[in-house]
RNA sequence: GUGAGCGUAGUUCAGUUGGUUAGAACAUCAGAUUGUGGCUCUGAGGGUCGGGGGUUCGAAUCCCCUCGCUCACCCCA
């Protein structure tokens, strides 16, 4: 095999697309539902977008990006994520002076230099949702409301929503104190990535699948229980919302998340359906984000969902994709001149918006036969010696295998 | 970056303690009296056994290297 795709990519063949037709389909329906707008952001970006969006102590930034030089010497970085492209659009373009609120989502592909496994990959698509200009509760709750739809109409019932806050910078700042103070004394039995992160992100420790290290944090002070009377009010507010709504959700004080950007609400959709990598989609709120890029002090919410991952487990739930369409009539054209008046036809019946195929191997009569029928065409429409004296075609009905003769410009009256 | 498992036709897999031209099913293609599909029957094409090196009279099978895939760690969607 001479040439292979990159480690970490996959080619959608032409049997696989309906799903992602599907799945795109039902993302693009239930944004517009939600009035969210999309918006399209270019797939590179100037590497230090992400160094301050994400954070340069974020394991994304710090070993996962693909970043290069391009000809002209500029540090060039496939994005990695949407949220900081998205926000730099926002603050880029000025659009917080069009309107106060946007609510914007995305479906692209990310990219992301790690070694595969089951339900990740070097290249993913993403769809994720921004609400950029409230701190309404609301907005939080709308975002899981708008990725629960579309999970549930891809036949995805039972997965997890895990919450959390991890407030604001000040109050994360004291509780990281309070946080090492507890780990101290057990720092030596800590793992060694966690001993790392003591110094440099030890928010990070709760989040580690180390059974020591949770060993250790599972009697650690809850952020929670550390954070301002506000911030600790406003996630009372979020949850007792989405318990009203009627969404079952757990509180998880380990959910912390990667990206630097996020304060106050976190969630993530869990699903027991995939192997380790079972997060489905994740998120949280960014106030701070668009000031740290340059722009007005504005809060904004979002999530990033893995479409790898939904068609995984819709796909392991038997959700029952539609049947990708079939062309309606095949026509058999025993003859060059048959051709030349099937195409005729053909042309006729596709401006009419009626799908249609024909033989293109110089296959034989019952080769086409065979052909329409696996294809599923209701009708054959079959053009010999015969039908071209006459100036009709055989309409062959196939489900019943009754014929008509029909002339080959009112083909279209007969399809029902 | 670390660790484990696995690489045989398009696909899913057989392949006896190393032994002759490496098999099956499905898929593909072609036929089964001349211009008619599904079912059935017959036949055909398709593999440098991931690649390279070694051991041996002889390697798909044993050893080494390499590439790839898969899963897990890490991290995340």
């Amino acid at each position: 095999m001479k040439f292979q795709k990159p480690k970490g990519t996959k080619d959608i063949l032409p049997k696989d697309i309906n799903k992602w037709h599907f799945a795109e389909k039902t993302v693009r329906e239930v944004s517009a539902l939600f009035n969210f707008s999309e918006i399209r952001t270019p797939t590179f970006e100037y590497t230090d977008l992400f160094n301050r969006g994400v954070g340069s102590e974020t394991d994304i930034v710090g070993k996962e990006m693909y970043t290069f030089p391009d000809k002209g010497g500029d540090s060039i970085t496939l994005r990695p994520e949407g949220t900081a492209p998205v926000m730099r659009a926002y603050v880029e373009n000025s659009m917080s002076a069009e309107q106060p609120l946007h609510k914007l989502y995305y479906l692209t592909s990310m990219f992301r230099y790690e070694r595969p496994q089951s339900g990740r990959y070097r290249e993913h698509s993403q769809f994720g949702g921004e609400i950029i200009g409230s701190d309404s509760i609301y907005t939080d709750v709308e975002l899981i409301m708008l990725a629960k739809e579309v999970y549930n109409r891809l036949g995805i019932l039972n997965f997890k929503i895990k919450l959390n806050s991890i407030g604001k910078s000040d109050e994360r700042k004291s509780y990281i104190e309070t946080l090492r103070e507890f780990l101290k004394s057990n720092i030596n039995e800590l793992s060694e990535e966690s001993k790392k992160r003591f110094e440099t992100n030890a928010l990070r420790i709760l989040d580690s699948k180390n059974p020591v290290d949770r060993k250790i944090t599972e009697e650690a002070p809850k952020i929670l229980d550390h954070l301002g009377s506000e911030s600790r009010s406003r996630f009372d507010m979020v949850v007792n919302e989405l318990t009203r709504l009627g969404i079952n959700y757990e509180i998880d004080f380990r959910l912390v998340r990667g990206l630097d950007y996020y304060t106050d609400t976190t969630f993530e959709f869990i699903s027991e359906d995939l192997g380790a990598q079972d997060a489905i989609g994740g998120g949280g709120r960014y106030d701070g984000l668009i000031e740290l890029l340059g722009g007005k002090p504005t809060p904004g919410v979002g999530f990033g969902s893995g479409m790898e991952r939904i068609l995984m487990v819709a796909e392991k739930n038997g959700f029952e994709f539609p049947e990708p369409s079939k062309p309606k009539i095949y026509f058999i054209a025993l003859n060059e001149d048959a051709k030349k008046t099937a195409f005729e036809s053909m042309t006729e019946l596709r401006k009419k918006n009626i799908s249609c195929e024909t033989d293109l191997l110089g296959r034989s009569f019952k080769a086409q036969m065979r052909e329409a029928n696996k294809l599923e065409c209701l009708f054959v429409f079959i053009i010999g010696e015969e039908e071209l004296k006459k100036n009709k075609g055989l309409l062959k009905t196939m489900s019943d295998g009754s014929q008509a003769e029909v002339e080959f410009n009112k083909i279209a009256d007969y399809l029902k």
